[in-house]
DNA sequence: GCACTAACCGCAAACGATTGCGCTGGCCAG
DNA sequence: CTGGCCAGCGCAATCGTTTGCGGTTAGTGC
């Protein structure tokens, strides 16, 4: 090991281009407004700064500014044990419903000064384990979930350490934790309203993996729905997929198909198993909305340029996180405060791909 | 202030559940196995673990194992100033396209026990340089950049002052940075070959920002193929967008039907831009391709599902940022490899977007 | 003129790891 | 028997901040 004192991103190779001077500490602050570093730290921190003089704070943040100081968080975070960083920890981030909710959450930290870590799980409680370990042991102050099952020892166990956590659109069984949702029961109840209106009477229900709580939410309104309108409450008309996926949902489809129960609609547990949908309809040559009609759940982009154009429940995804960071950050701050919820109103976003019922 | 010494996740509400112990340090092994800390950090790393004797490596180890010992990166970090982190610079997570690249970077990251710090700059200069600021500051060892103009002060300075990096689908001019990027010349070379092939002589071009080394390597490519065929080599047929996105794909959609000459095919700078095209087609009534056919650029997800599917190039993203990932860490193992750049091939995925001209 | 207080500021100890250097003891050669 | 060497380990400094505590100064009341 030869000493390498030069700083992280400065390269090792030999006097390599120009200088890159490092960056400066609070010392070289402290130094340049005569001061000692702990009155500079005190000076530059509002919430401390009453306990310098006026005249010395004004000296140390101007030494600051012409040095252009920027504090160094990790010596920072090594002391305080805080981080100004939040944990994000999806199933997969190629899911084209999670990039806006990063970035709304993304939004809101900013403003306040924090950022957050992305990490992907893939569905798999090791990689969770292993990646929610990671976060931690980088301090930081909280987590944005979006992979909670409804039996989930680990998240149980991290809320019993004290760890702070909201979920975001779904949440754990009997756990106390905050959660920003969007309003499943009445996006689904929408959903069936609008193919009710339309004429149909047997609706089949592609629901969501019954491991989630989403999934739940969703197929619980869905028969409630079909009740409330008075259609054909046929238990062969509903099958879950094991996942949220294309996949899951071409197979759910064919299942169903296979069953020989006929239908004319199909309210799906939401886009991506709506899609599946479609994949079936190409392969056995059922034309939507003609045959069927189909509608999703979420409205992730580019729906609108599908063949047909996906009737789906729109929900704000960008809302969806910013409330989710907001919420974060309130636990964060107050502690004490008891977990709110919060259910984000959605809307039906009536495309093509549902039609009347064929007489 | 009242004194706060939990760590960053335990939190200040009072004796809140259970216990949660803090975790154990290097000290805390050390004693567990009667030896000095530096003795024990020293039997943790494989690196100097020949500088003790097998027997008290051994002892340590068991320790550490025990203990659940797992090292502290943000003091390991400040200490050393490395952090096994590299940054992540993109335009916008939203763009589909970058999700998949994060998924090939992460993975061989991980592998080498690095993460990735994700952030996002709107094609913004100001937010670019805070952000990248900021990733600095936390010792990230390299930057991974997908936001990279030709003309680019910032990434000239960053490397001149030695920050490792590596760019991803584009370029700066006249920099001598490891690139990794799809090979434009050919993929547009296939795309002009298959319109040829299918009749059309009349091909007009989208062409993405000419700010962007992939912009100008594609329109290039476009001109070297039309004449490669003996096409109508017309400047009025091609119209450059300011943004690699749909609303100014349809902006340029619209200027070239406003010109006036004809066409019967366009090759788009990308896919986003092909669907602006879509939404400008479905204005105007034109059909696609009866009328004219179309071809995008990168086949990101979905575009099988659109109406008609699109035609596309298809570029094998997660290879992209698998090595460009697998670049930086060379460059960071051994800074004075000279740079290379690798181009990655590309393949015409024939979809529905594209039809032999019409008699 | 003295005691007392408040306002400011510096000292030094942390946080948890890494690492140059120096000390110890055992071994071997002369 | 002595000197030298080396392996193995501990000491202490260090990375850049934050913060409890104690010391100095000036100001006030009597």
């Amino acid at each position: 090991m030869k000493p390498d004192q030069t700083a992280a991103l400065q390269p090792t190779r030999e006097v390599r281009r120009a200088s890159a001077q490092p960056p400066s500490t609070l010392r070289d602050v402290a130094e340049a407004a005569g001061v000692h570093a702990a009155t500079a730290s005190r000076a530059l921190n509002p919430k401390t700064r009453r306990l310098v003089s006026a005249e010395t704070a004004r000296r140390v943040m101007k030494a600051a500014e012409t040095l252009g100081y920027q504090p160094n968080p990790i010596a920072r975070s090594l002391k305080t044990s805080r981080s100004r960083t939040v944990g994000l920890v999806l199933p997969d981030l190629t899911n084209p419903l999670f990039p806006p909710i990063v970035r709304g959450i993304e939004e809101v930290l900013e403003a306040s000064g924090y950022s957050a870590w992305i990490v992907n799980t893939d569905n798999d409680p090791k990689r969770e384990q292993a990646q929610i370990d990671s976060l931690r042991s980088r301090q930081v102050e909280g987590l944005i979930i979006a992979t909670a099952r409804l039996d989930h020892p680990l998240l149980r166990k991290l809320h019993e350490q004290g760890v702070m956590m909201v979920f975001v659109n779904r949440r754990v069984e009997n756990l106390d934790v905050p959660t920003v949702t969007a309003d499943d029961a009445t996006g689904i109840s929408l959903a069936v309203k609008h193919l009710a209106d339309l004429g149909h009477t047997r609706i089949a229900h592609l629901a969501g993996p019954q491991s989630t709580s989403t999934g739940v939410a969703r197929s619980r309104a869905f028969r409630h729905a079909i009740r409330d309108h008075a259609l054909e409450d046929d238990p062969s008309l509903v099958v879950e997929c094991a996942r949220w996926n294309e996949e899951d949902g071409a197979g759910a489809m064919r299942e169903l198909l296979g069953r020989g129960s006929d239908f004319t609609a199909v309210v799906a547990g939401n886009d991506l198993i709506a899609l599946g949908c479609y994949d079936v309809f190409a392969e056995r040559g059922i034309s939507c909305p003609a045959d069927v009609s189909v509608v999703g759940f979420n409205d992730m982009p580019f729906l609108d340029k599908l063949s047909p154009p996906l009737t789906t429940v729109g929900v704000p995804h960008h809302d969806v996180g910013a409330e989710a960071a907001r919420m974060l950050l309130d636990c964060v701050e107050e502690p004490e405060r008891h977990p709110r919820s919060v259910l984000l109103a959605v809307s039906l976003v009536v495309r093509g791909s549902t039609a009347p019922r064929r007489p």
